[in-house]
DNA sequence: GCGCATTGATGGCTGC
DNA sequence: GCAGCCATCAATGCGC
């Protein structure tokens, strides 16, 4: 009897997991749809995106650690690493 | 002049994608704490997912291309195929 | 002159990285390959790609925590969660 | 006995995904270790891996859409889509 | 040209 | 408490 795992509680869990879950399918077929009347205006949908994607690294990012990674781009040009650092 | 993009109705598309985003990400939210929830109560969480994951599946795939998978299979096994394929 | 950063040990880290990503990319376009040739052949190639991820899973999984599932999935069926929990 | 799979060219075609993906597997190894070698030099993993990451799309997109990017970019400037368009 | 499948990146969780 | 690992999510590329 051990094993006996109670359902009705598991069933509600599932439940809640699953209406989470069709709520977020429809959230993203708007965004789908967004950017298809974006693309009907006439915007380019892959620029969109990346725009929309660096407004949210922006938000989070802080101004950045844009520092280290200049410092490194530059320790790497220094030392050469022409070709793809081959 | 050509190349000049509408800016207010960029704005109000960017600002329509953000706003789906957030609510997503707060749907996201949601689902993590009913796992929490879940997990609190005693649940072995991978389970669930494994679980809620194959109802996803089950539903799309209207009793499946199991068949072909069999066929598959059985080939494998008849022909030998031990220990992964070696 | 602190923030100086060693530039030749960086540019030996970042090609071993590069030249394991290319060979990894070979490796994955000769899979393309592989794939091809077995639609070309005939085979259902969603199909075989199933299988061996089946196959890689059964691998790791080593007959699995199935009885846990199991024990879950009778838990919902017992209670209801009739169409999809809903 | 139409829905006879050939057993043995199955096994090979599976054999040499198997093969492949277990070398793949082990050039990720190896790249796990090249950046873990890195770290224990004091280097900022996340960074370089934004490093080869840019250096990875700068090889293949030539210059780029920057352009276009841009041009969304003042658009939405000009506009206002203050405060993360809210 | 759209949708899907794989691959790469981020973030949460677990073990030390 | 942090580092390493794993699982999820976004993004690119391929196939239909």
């Amino acid at each position: 009897m051990s094993d006996h795992v109670d359902g009705s509680q598991l069933v509600s869990l599932i439940a809640r997991i699953e209406r989470l879950e069709a709520e977020i399918a429809a959230l993203n077929g708007d965004k789908r749809e967004v950017y298809a009347e974006a693309k009907a205006n006439g915007y380019d949908v892959k620029i969109m995106k990346a725009l929309v994607s660096e407004r949210r690294k922006d938000a989070s990012d802080l101004a950045e650690q844009e520092t280290l990674l200049d410092l490194y781009r530059q320790a790497l040009t220094r030392a050469g690493a022409h070709a793809r650092a081959a």
